[in-house]
DNA sequence: GTGGTCTAGACCACG
DNA sequence: GTGGTCTAGACCACT
């Protein structure tokens, strides 16, 4: 269900992470629905349950999930107002990026170039 | 030499600490160039010192300049490699926030105006 | 330095973490100062080194602390903007749970103790 | 019985919400007593069916109503013993917010401000 | 030296 | 059974 890459240098939480969002998101994992729990899931995919733990911790952090100790960790809601105010902030960071990246060099069609690849990997998501 | 718009709602530390990088990475200002003293810019702005203060701290803590106590404010180096990989990380944390912003709704059209955005701004800035 | 009750049911990186915000609060700690490192504090509280780095990246988490990784972890600037913005939210989650509180049976005595008792630790820990 | 504020920018479920824990906690639904339907509290509130049911599931979510698939949504037993855990755990969190809410520059009196708009909210809705 | 990640395995409170 | 915390100790990339 949720396949790693365990020689990439990218953080395992990360993409655990990533991979999670990606299905809430897409909406293949649908709010109140039940994440794997900890241990099954270090098991499932042979890594440490601190590992996994972190990766919950960090969804958890970022409104996608919300855990009930000893009954185990769910999808979020994710209201509209709740969205829109986080995506706020993503644009706030993201015009700050868009700035260091063009300081530093980074030409307009390599941005396009960063984005493709980006709305490519959406679809292929779902 | 450093021209400011004391009306703009983005704070002047800011103006400047953004017209400073502009500057260092177009060439104007070279490597090992001294930076006017808090003090002189402060008067040729009309600007508080601690404002000065508060872009050169920014400034040096993102890098671009480096700071002889009692001395001045200098121009970093910025080698090459420094640069290069500091544009890789930001490209990997704009893909990150790329993705995240497409997940939480913004279209590729939104995405588009936020970039020409920070280019007018940069364009402008020159 | 940061003085830890082992004791407490409260876990230990939690308690650290409260301890570093009244610090940076009260402005004991400045910004740009340097925290301890994750290791040496680690001997000196005689605490594992992961139990510290989870209070240093929360704090990282809510903007109290930024680290560089290889150099140190810092104390971060906690611009007037940001800093507004952090208590919109506080307030907001405070309102929800006062009326949490109050339909749980507290009253509104209670609540204002609850307060008293919030203001003498932050005058007791300047 | 329930009555809504629809031009309250506050949402609809949400109102049902807190109104459904008041009328708990004041003991006008009793422990076991069935809810009314989804559909028929949908067209005496006129309200879309879906609302109140984001409303039932939040409730449940928060334990103060369990639903018997096919059958209904009841009142929760709510014993005392949980309710009792239940307030320790938000005061618990109460005592951490208002700490941040200092730290952050809130006053004294615009935390009892924020105190009394919950209360007049509570005595209102009732 | 620093922060960041990860494993292995333990204990706790809670449901 | 669950999530949450913690220890002990390892490796990595970077300064």
């Amino acid at each position: 269900m949720f396949e790693l890459d365990i020689r990439s240098r990218k953080p395992i939480y990360e993409q655990l992470v990533e991979k999670v969002k990606e299905l809430i998101i897409s909406g293949a994992l649908r709010p109140d629905e039940k994440l794997p729990s900890v241990r099954s899931l270090s098991k499932d995919l042979t890594v440490n349950p601190n590992t996994i733990q972190k990766a919950y911790r960090e969804l958890e952090h970022e409104g996608f999930v919300y855990s009930l100790p000893g009954k185990g960790s769910y999808v979020s809601l994710l209201e509209e107002k709740v969205q829109e105010r986080k995506l706020e902030r993503v644009k706030e960071e993201l015009t700050k990026l868009i700035n260091e990246a063009l300081y530093l060099g980074l030409t307009k069609e390599e941005l396009l170039k960063l984005i493709e690849q980006a709305e490519e990997n959406k679809e292929g998501g779902n």
